[in-house]
DNA sequence: AACTTCGTCAACCGCACAATC
DNA sequence: TGATTGTGCGGTTGACGAAGT
């Protein structure tokens, strides 16, 4: 396939944006809409690649993004569906609105992905609240039960709301161990993984939702999440390749 | 105060794929 | 049917500011 000549050969500006490009493009697409990235820098009189322009829209300039910090919601949302579906940026980007891969990966690999690695954890995990002499201050993030405390602290950090306050995705505390834990037994799935995709946020919080989830029981220094029959349903089927949506 | 290291994030690059010719 | 084009995606880079020494 012939490549398209990149910016720099055909003498148009790369790096960071003016003020002024950015108006001339909303400006332009708000006006005339984007059918034709590749024409619209020409004709909005634009010295940028229509690439650079399609990237400055979506990423930065369109009107729906959502800015500033993530919030424990959107984190473990990131968090589940990456384990379910790997670094399908834009996948996991269309479940949560407002935000871009772009910022999804940028976010991943600066935050996210730090607490989640944990290599030996699939099931086990190295700490539960009952017994908090096993507890590392660093691994507090990672617990897989939430401590009534935490889901306090969940219904007052959240500031979206609480629909699944006391649950496992709700709990601020309790996020990144646990959903890597649950969504692990999954890994490698790929029937699993196609089903996963045409999932909403409701469908996780419903899976993954108070007494509905599981439990854990100790099990080698650790402690495996067992799931109870509603959740051990779900995943059956989905590992089966059943059509449930 | 100067320098180094680290974290963050916007932007670029190259590939894959679908649409069109 | 193969070539070409346009777009979207994921990986990576580099600039910049903050924190640490």
């Amino acid at each position: 396939m012939v490549r398209a000549p990149c910016c720099e050969s055909m003498g148009l500006k790369k790096g960071p944006w003016t003020r002024d490009e950015d108006q001339i493009l909303v400006n332009y697409v708000t006006t005339y809409g984007h059918d034709n990235w590749r024409a619209l820098p020409k004709l909005a009189g634009l010295q940028r690649c229509g690439k650079s322009c399609r990237l400055r829209w979506v990423n930065y300039l369109r009107p729906d993004i959502k800015r500033g910090k993530f919030t424990r919601e959107e984190e473990q949302t990131i968090i589940q569906l990456h384990a379910a579906l790997g670094n399908r940026w834009s996948t996991i980007a269309s479940q949560l609105p407002g935000r871009t891969d772009n910022e999804i990966k940028n976010v991943w690999h600066t935050h996210l992905k730090k607490r989640v690695n944990k290599p030996e954890k699939e099931y086990l995990v190295s700490n539960y609240q009952h017994q908090p002499s096993k507890l590392k201050e660093e691994d507090i993030e990672t617990s897989l039960i939430p401590s009534s405390s935490s889901s306090k602290q969940s219904e007052s950090n959240s500031g979206n709301g609480d629909q699944t306050s006391g649950s496992l995705l709700s709990s601020p505390q309790h996020s990144y161990g646990e959903i890597s834990s649950v969504i692990s037994m999954n890994k490698g799935d790929m029937q699993v993984l196609g089903k996963l995709e045409q999932m909403d946020d409701d469908f996780w919080s419903e899976i993954f939702s108070g007494e509905r989830s599981g439990e854990l029981t100790e099990k080698d220094g650790g402690y495996k999440f067992n799931m109870h029959d509603d959740m051990q349903f779900w995943f059956n089927a989905l590992t089966r390749g059943d059509e449930l949506l």
